[in-house]
DNA sequence: CTGAAAGCGCTAACAT
DNA sequence: ATGTTAGCGCTTTCAG
């Protein structure tokens, strides 16, 4: 291991003006500064960074919660991996560090928070929580930095799509097409994660605006995100609702299920029912019809993130929030019937 | 922040003492272990990895070596994502913490060595590494115990799918269904990534052993693995050779861009032309037809991976690879020739 | 502009 | 069974 003792032998100066050198700090002559690192590159120095973390206090990581427990998707969901890619090329620009913390270290006795202390992280982004999130308030609490992609949580300040407008947008591009009788597949909700309902809110409140029928019967709620989740709820929405046309579902796996359980019982789709979904994924663009949905802006929302984490690691104070809307994006779903 | 020395303190002990008891080291006596451990319980103590990093020179921090280079689908990666996952999970209960590597860490001078070296990772896995892997081979030098999980690397062990098998398989299923002339389209090869061409073997070498004949024409290499390269390929392929019916691609998204081609010019698939495909994404049973394709057990590409790298850890030694089935997903997309 | 001394929190080696 | 001493690699403080 090459220390800065290494360079302080082969330079002749001592360690401490070594470690001025080396990080750009004053009081040293241009020559010397030059002459030692020279050295530190010619024999291949490397800092160590736990030497570096105990004194300074700075470890230069990074903690990330990401747990996916809504979708089990795991890295491959379509909105937490792509927020995770983008935010770990802007922080790693910013010379920090990215590393996993688990509520598990140390024989499962951890919480977030102790792991934030194991590891002296400098901040931590929170893509997505396990579904516990409770001990996610007393990392608010504490002073590590942080920023939320998916959660609200008190204290905590949060990058999140701008759900209500786009269910709004859903709605009046449904009514914009001719139709008059409306559903909402709906998602599951948690305590700090509210998408689905804002999406339902937005949906409803065009559609009240325009003076349409929309009581809660016309929404069936999902207790998971998955495909099957979409054809259950179909089917009994259907039960009470045979007539509706336009359905709009809280993400397209949902609506793909949906989709499904119409041609099932030999009603086409969009032909007798339209459907709008939402994330975007590969699939939607491959399934028959190809589904008209919304695209999250993944990279915009981890940009947001990342700005937000780096004031905050440098002491400068942040918004409490930032919404990002999401892109919409037109496929065959959704027929138009002003014009049969 | 509470220290060991706190401890000492209200115990009455000395600090290696209390740094026994806490790590479950022997020459103490139960009560004493039993009032330290109670104390640091009381008072929250929670261990100072740097600290303990310096002095030990065991960081319990695993690198990741992940950039997904090849098909720029970051963590969403239908294989790689998978294999991120279950990873972490093993580790993590092993007692380690997933960091992630970069090339770019202090300016971006680092290596991945240099970054090993920085963060004092006991360990690497080499899940995807950037296109430029020739650094690696200073990583297989280096006497940190590694492993990969897609690229083969001299001196690395790797966990890699039983390519040859599952293209020999595909062959047998096709002429299983009556086919008798076949294509393959390619995806990019790279120094150390052999998949498409092992892929390739297989396939050629069932269909060479039933003496049909399958010359380079009959294959069509794709520069990247997206679904336009497919739809080039697929063209290119059919400019040659308009009679084949039994088309093996290198992943999905290849194989939909092929079908959409033969779509597009009013060829019907799988009547006129079959396809199986590789790696079974969400999208291949959303398509139309369904996709017949691989699935790789990336689960248990991770645990043997995992189990590897905890081998080479604790210094026992480990077979130089390990080769692991896919399975094979039969959905509609290979039609049946004999029974029409 | 440079160096000496001290210490971050922990553990290894040895002494008692 | 427990304590003493020393040191990991680095930076901070302060003296020169």
């Amino acid at each position: 291991m090459i220390t800065i003792y290494d360079i302080a032998e082969k330079t002749g100066y001592s360690a401490p003006t070594i470690s001025k050198a080396l990080n750009g700090r004053g009081g040293l002559s241009p020559a010397t500064r030059k002459k030692i690192l020279d050295v530190a590159e010619e024999i291949g120095y490397k800092p160590n960074m736990a030497a570096r973390s105990l004194t300074t206090k700075k470890s230069f990581l990074i903690g990330i919660i990401y747990e996916d427990a809504y979708m089990k998707a795991g890295f491959e969901h379509p909105l937490f991996g792509g927020i995770l890619n983008t935010f770990r090329t802007e922080l790693e620009a910013s010379g920090y560090d990215l590393i996993f913390l688990s509520k598990s270290f140390c024989s499962g006795k951890t919480s977030y928070l102790d792991h934030c202390v194991l590891r002296n992280v400098d901040g931590v982004v929170i893509i997505n929580p396990a579904e516990t999130v409770s001990e996610l308030s007393a990392l608010a609490d504490s002073d590590i930095p942080s920023v939320s992609t998916n959660d609200i949580i008190p204290g905590i300040p949060y990058v999140i799509t701008e759900n209500f407008e786009a269910g709004y947008k859903a709605a009046e591009h449904f009514i914009k097409n001719g139709h008059k009788k409306f559903a909402y597949l709906a998602g599951p909700t948690t305590e700090y994660t509210r998408a689905s309902i804002e999406r339902l809110e937005g949906f409803r409140s065009c559609l009240l605006k325009h003076n349409f029928n929309f009581d809660d019967s016309f929404t069936e709620t999902c207790p998971a995100w998955f495909k099957e989740n979409g054809f259950d709820a179909m089917k009994k929405l259907w039960a009470r609702h045979s007539d509706v046309t336009a359905v709009f579902s809280a993400n397209d796996r949902i609506a793909a299920g949906a989709m499904d359980y119409c041609q099932s019982i030999g009603v086409r789709v969009p032909d007798e029912v339209s459907f709008i979904g939402f994330d975007d994924e590969l699939f939607s663009s491959y399934c028959n019809p190809p589904l008209t949905t919304f695209k999250q802006r993944r990279e915009q929302i981890a940009e947001a993130a990342a700005e937000i984490l780096r004031k905050r690691l440098a002491g400068q104070s942040v918004a409490d929030f930032v919404r990002i809307s999401a892109d919409f994006i037109e496929r065959n779903s959704v027929k138009n019937l002003s014009n049969s």
